[in-house]
DNA sequence: CGGCTTTGACCAGCGC
DNA sequence: GCGCTGGTCAAAGCCG
């Protein structure tokens, strides 16, 4: 199913076919574009609130990958994407359109998603099947809301990003010998969920996507305590959302971060998403939906891992 | 004791 | 229609 996903290969600067399943999955389809390959691509950049010349997108290339200092191991990848692609139309049309006015609205997007319940969030479904199997009605299909995934070298599978989760299922992933967790986060009103997986084509990879939109801020603190590293970090950031409290322009990330970007449906926005190898931190936010508060996310290892150029102690 | 993780089961969507 | 797979639930156990 969602094995023919189309990433951008950090490492050989080429989109390729990913036959893994790496939960972006879903859109397996057609549209997929390569961050900064066109100005389509620094569009969806710019909806989240990245600014980035076009020199800038030129010259971010997958050769230009990010040390991620702490582990010393990585690259960061973004692949944003879409809750769907065309694969699930018909039904789609409905739950794109809402996914689409939660993304303007805060308070639909809490709501969209609480509507069955918090527990069975009504989002997700990475896969063009939207599984909805919460308690949705039959005939509706849950709610799709934007996601946004990333790939992150690193050796560390659970990367802080700021908020807090609960981890709610783990599965095997076909094809793969790195099984898929599922997280949600803690906060009760929030229905933002995020998947962490490994590539199975390089385990030294780790996929995570995120999905819904924080209706929050950054509560807790990473439970190992990262506080330190965000709070710092973040006080470099410029946050031009209210509701995100970690901002990484686009513009000040650092050019060896590669981005990809992955399809998006029309009628979705992903919001955020970022991971950071082994150590770093990255958020992103939409401007989109300047009220969607969809802080981005990021990732932990050791957020000083990532850091805005000349702010880079290393 | 509260919160989180683990894990098997269940359900729904999709492809054949 | 059936089987497969992804996503979620929820009970049980663990940990601070």
């Amino acid at each position: 199913m969602e094995d023919k996903e189309k990433v951008f290969n950090p490492a050989t600067t080429t989109e390729f076919t990913s036959e893994s399943n790496w939960g972006l999955g879903a859109d397996d389809s057609d549209n997929v574009n390569l961050f900064f390959s066109s100005n389509r691509d620094s569009n969806i950049l710019s909806e989240f609130g990245w600014n980035f010349q076009p020199e800038q997108l030129n010259r971010i290339g997958p050769e230009d990958r990010l040390d991620l200092a702490g582990g010393g191991s990585g690259s960061l990848w973004f692949q944003e994407r879409s809750g769907l692609s065309g694969s699930i139309q018909p039904v789609d049309k409905a739950t794109s359109d809402a996914s689409a006015s939660a993304s303007n609205n805060p308070s639909v997007s809490s709501s969209s998603s609480d509507d069955p319940t918090e527990k069975s969030t009504g989002s997700i479904a990475e896969t063009p099947r939207s599984t909805n199997k919460s308690k949705t009605k039959k005939g509706q299909k849950r709610i799709r809301q934007p996601r946004f995934a990333f790939m992150t070298k690193t050796e560390v599978d659970n990367l802080e990003d700021g908020y807090r989760w609960r981890k709610y299922g783990q599965k095997a992933v076909k094809n793969s010998p790195f099984p898929r967790s599922y997280y949600r986060c803690t906060n009760s009103k929030c229905t933002v969920k995020k998947r962490v997986e490994r590539s199975s084509e390089d385990p030294t990879i780790v996929i995570t996507t995120y999905e819904g939109q924080h209706c929050h801020h950054t509560i807790g603190f990473p439970r190992g305590g990262v506080i330190g590293h965000e709070a710092g970090f973040a006080s470099h950031l410029v946050p031009s959302n209210p509701m995100s409290q970690f901002y990484y322009p686009l513009s000040q990330l650092p050019r060896e971060t590669s981005l990809t970007s992955i399809p998006e449906s029309d009628h979705y926005h992903q919001q955020a998403g970022t991971e950071a190898g082994g150590s770093s931190t990255v958020i992103m936010h939409s401007e989109t939906n300047p009220q969607s508060a969809a802080p981005a996310h990021i990732h932990q290892g050791l957020l000083g891992d990532i850091v805005p150029p000349g702010m880079r102690n290393r």
